[in-house]
RNA sequence: GGGGUUGUAGCUCAGAUGGUUAGAGUGCCUCGUUGACAUCGAGGAGGUCACAGAUUCGAGUUCUGUCAGCCCCACCA
């Protein structure tokens, strides 16, 4: 990068797409994103929620994105070791679904290719496709350590997992068991409860009649679900049902079936729903599965795991489940079974992937035990070593712990962590083992081969805090960065990841994987709706990059928006970021067309220094702190917003205008170097405060800046520099609330905005008047010349417009624009609207109680309000007397 | 059935620990192109901070309730 001061051939516009690619290049190049595990500064690492390797960049990425960049740049401009860690998930189901589906346009599928080709071609896929999200990335300018890139299933992160894993197993935490799970018909594979997603439904509530054997009637039965009558192996009541309590332990017969099975009391009924009678059918349905374990019921299998009705069902074998509930309707009808339909609205089970109902099913997975995990997990946020921002996640994130169940993590997928677990057809032991079986620890038997199942892909992404940093070995970087400072991530994720890295963390790598955890909402349309595939309502980031700009798409995402809420996009508002690019640009561009012949080494003396000088750099210090105070609460867009304000409204509406005078002024070289040196010093550290924020656009003009240092991205933060200089502040504010009075009232009779008109001020106060006096020049912004110092005694000018700031009294002699009547009526709406203004604290200073009870500065801020407006007052009622003689 | 969250200008949203004349962006109206920027400047209109109570000297901000929207959790067939 090339220093050009003076360089007056710059765009007149904002080009985003001129620089920023360059821009990055220059960083990778200099290794600024290396993080150093042997360095001594203070750590501060972020890992990257790892994107699914097939992914394509989503406006939720470029939230989540910008906000760890922008933590990331900051604490490496305050001289923290910083480490970004960034890496793809290999989204077991995710990819292999995108997988097969290709395979399907070629006409083929996996199993007619096979175990061993299909995971070539997945790996393949994963070569081609893998890396894209993450070039993507870069567009946005994430600043992470891309030399220490993992991927879930690369040999590291894969030992982890067979490490936790049989550690977990030997300990008895991780089990195999027969168990009702919640079965995706479509995807063909077992799921945890959480990928279950409960849709409310309108449906039906048949009530069927079940005939006691012996001939003495009916029970009624009351089903959503009716074809699965076929797998009913008993009818249960509650024990104290009166109406059914002689007749619990009878034998019923099944309609259509002829199975013969029992009346039988459980506590889990609920009699006041539908007839107090629950058909039970213990292999497809969770609750009568428990029930089924406690009464010893059968288990009849009725639905395969395709969703067809089971061989020896005679008609209704092969049968889709719904078009078998049609036909077992119908059937019962026919013989008179079926009582009642009514309308009826249930919840019902949906996979969260693909969106088919799902079916709970027996069947024989891998559990890991949850509760003696999740204690300790629950505790490290009761204690406060791991704080959710904002904190009312953590109630979210404990309820659903503390209320955990097992979780079932074999999926019957083929790409993903096979499970490490060999099976004896010798000896029929299970051996659980870190490193490839080719024989039997057992009974040396060479018949053995390996469970065909994979991991659920989130139980390698619960050790990602760690098993990117070489873990279980005691690596310098686990030494160094773990605990990483933060974990930035959505709420729809906090069970499904945060929690359980949270668990094996705490059980592994013997801490918390982070000591915060920011919650972002979501990024919705501008209607409010979920960006999705297939509403076709998304937007894409790399779009609005190629278009705008990175540096306007992340300022566009961190603007009006607070943590964990969502947020809606609008092209307006990425409009809005750009112009804000451009201001920015345009202020830089403004300096550097005028630095021609600045002297670097000049630093202006005290007396050198202007009220307006004084003014800015106070302004900047204080905007600083804030900035730095809300970057701290992760209140992001806050301090992006004061940084865009005092750019904006203070820096160039204000401040660069102050300066033309002196700049276009060849006369006083002193002064003009002076400028030059407070524009350009002001100018700068702004930039660095927003660099987090802007990346490519802060560097791009920070370099042809005068500077120190060879890249924004690793000078410092801005410090305190300046002392605050209050009398400074609140002498400008005087100067510029009178230029817009006199604007005010100059736009009130229609004086254009270029010509000039005398401007006589009265001041109250004597320091007052020797600061305007020594910055008359400041009031040309008002187009005010010439300005005349009334002294107390000048008669007040008769024909003329007039306003009041706090000490100042304004006159503008406009003969002939003056309607008398007219200037009596707006002066009178002025003093209305002050009347009104302080009719509050008045009545608040005139209040005891106030004035006992409210702290002293408090009162004594109202007491100056009061007596500030007072002064108004009077000045204005003075002048609409002098109008009426 | 539990829990959370939102309700502030036409629209999208800011307003930490209670104390400004309630702000911004955008949209709208008026005026303005000689030098940073029309992706701009100056001026202006626009809000009983959902509603009702309570606490307090003082509430957009705290508490309770009501209404409306959104979300999460939950095995009632």
């Amino acid at each position: 990068m090339n220093e050009s001061t003076g360089d007056k051939n710059i765009p007149k516009t904002y080009e985003p797409q001129s620089f920023e690619k360059s821009v990055y290049e220059f960083w990778e190049s200099h290794h600024y994103f290396r993080a150093d595990e042997y360095s001594s500064a203070a750590p501060y690492s972020i890992v990257i929620p790892p994107p699914n390797v097939t992914g394509q960049l989503h406006m939720g990425h470029a939230l989540d994105e910008t906000l760890q960049d922008i933590l990331i740049r900051y604490h490496r401009m305050l001289g923290d070791e910083t480490l970004w860690m960034p890496g793809c998930d290999h989204a077991g189901i995710a990819t292999q679904a995108r997988v097969e589906e290709s395979l399907r346009a070629e006409g083929t599928d996996r199993y007619a290719l096979g175990r061993q080709r299909f995971l070539e071609r997945v790996w393949q896929w994963k070569q081609k496709y893998g890396s894209r999200i993450l070039y993507q990335l870069k567009t946005l300018g994430s600043s992470c350590d891309w030399e220490r890139e993992r991927f879930t299933m690369d040999a590291g992160c894969s030992k982890a997992v067979r490490e936790v894993f049989v550690s977990l197993y030997d300990e008895g935490l991780i089990y195999r068991g027969t168990r009702i799970t919640n079965w995706c018909p479509k995807c063909n594979t077992a799921l945890s409860d959480i990928e279950v997603d409960h849709v409310t439904e309108a449906g039906h509530l048949w009530h069927l009649r079940y005939p006691f054997e012996d001939g003495s009637g009916y029970v009624e039965v009351a089903t959503t679900r009716p074809e699965t009558m076929l797998g009913d192996t008993g009818v249960a009541v509650h024990p104290d049902d009166d109406r059914y309590k002689a007749l619990v332990g009878k034998t019923l017969i099944l309609p259509l079936v002829g199975r013969k099975i029992k009346l039988f009391a459980d506590d889990y009924v609920d009699k006041e729903f539908g007839t107090g009678a629950v058909k039970v059918t213990p292999a497809h349905d969770p609750n009568d599965y428990e029930m089924g374990l406690r009464h010893d019921l059968e288990q009849v299998k009725v639905i395969e795991n395709d969703g067809t009705m089971s061989e020896g069902l005679g008609k209704y074998s092969g049968l889709d489940r719904y078009e078998c509930r049609r036909l077992i309707v119908e059937d019962l009808k026919a013989i008179g079974a079926l009582v009642s339909t009514e309308a009826h609205e249930h919840a019902v089970g949906h996979c969260s992937r693909c969106g088919t109902t799902i079916e709970p099913l027996i069947s024989k997975q891998w559990f890991v035990k949850m509760e003696s995990l999740a204690k300790p997990a629950i505790e490290c946020v009761r204690d406060g070593r791991l704080k959710f921002v904002p904190d009312r996640f953590s109630k979210i994130y404990e309820n659903w712990l503390e209320n955990i169940r097992d979780w079932c993590i074999s999926r019957q997928l083929w790409w993903g962590h096979r499970i490490p677990a060999w099976y004896c057809d010798d000896c029929g032991q299970t051996s659980v083992s870190r490193i490839d079986l080719d024989e039997c620890p057992h009974c040396h038997g060479k018949h053995i081969h390996q469970d065909e199942d994979v991991l659920d892909t989130w139980f390698s992404s619960a050790l990602w805090p760690f098993s990117t940093m070489g873990w279980n070995e005691q690596t310098a970087t686990l030494k160094k960065f773990y605990p990483t400072s933060v974990l930035v991530t959505g709420y729809d994720i906090i069970f499904f990841w945060v929690a359980r890295m949270v668990m094996m963390g705490l059980k592994f790598a013997g801490d918390v994987p982070f000591r915060h955890v920011f919650i972002h909402g979501l990024v919705r349309d501008s209607q409010g709706r979920k960006m999705s595939k297939s509403l076709g309502n998304g937007i894409d980031p790399v779009e609005v990059i190629d278009k705008y700009g990175a540096d306007t798409l992340r300022f566009m995402l961190i603007t009006g928006n607070t943590p964990g809420n969502d947020m809606r996009f609008y092209w307006e508002r990425v409009e809005s970021a750009r112009n804000f690019a451009n201001k920015i640009w345009n202020a830089s561009r403004y300096l550097l067309m005028n630095l021609d012949g600045f002297d670097r080494s000049f630093r202006p003396s005290n007396d050198d220094y202007t009220l307006a000088d004084r003014w800015i750099v106070s302004r900047f210090e204080q905007v600083r702190q804030s900035v730095k105070d809300n970057l701290d609460r992760f209140e992001l867009g806050e301090a992006a917003r004061l940084i865009y304000e005092f750019l904006w409204s203070e820096y160039c509406d204000w401040y660069i205008e102050l300066t033309k005078a002196r700049l276009y002024n060849r006369d006083d070289e002193r002064a003009r170097q002076t400028a030059l040196y407070v524009l350009s010093t002001v100018l700068e550290s702004t930039l660095r405060l927003l660099h987090p924020f802007m990346p490519f656009l802060t560097e791009e003009i920070w370099q042809k800046l005068p500077h120190e240092g060879d890249s924004i991205m690793v000078s410092p933060f801005p410090k305190s520099e300046h002392t605050i200089d209050e009398q400074s502040i609140r002498s400008m504010e005087t100067i510029m609330e009178t230029i817009k009075t006199i604007r005010n009232l100059r736009a009130e009779v229609g004086v254009q905005p270029r010509q000039k008109s005398e401007v006589r001020l009265k001041l109250s106060d004597g320091a007052l008047l020797e600061t305007f006096r020594a910055n008359a020049d400041y009031l040309k912004l008002a187009s005010a010349e010439p300005v005349i110092f009334m002294s107390a005694d000048d008669a007040k000018p008769e024909h003329a417009l007039s306003g009041v700031a706090v000490g100042v009294e304004i006159y503008l002699p406009l003969a002939g624009l003056i309607d008398v009547d007219k200037e009596t009526a707006r002066l009178n709406k002025e003093l209305e609207k002050l009347r009104k203004g302080i009719a509050s604290t008045e009545s608040k200073l005139s209040n005891e109680k106030f004035l006992s009870k409210a702290p002293a500065d408090v009162v004594a801020a109202e007491r100056e309000k009061l007596s500030a407006a007072r002064e108004k007052i009077s000045a204005l009622e003075a002048r609409i007397s002098q109008l009426k003689s």
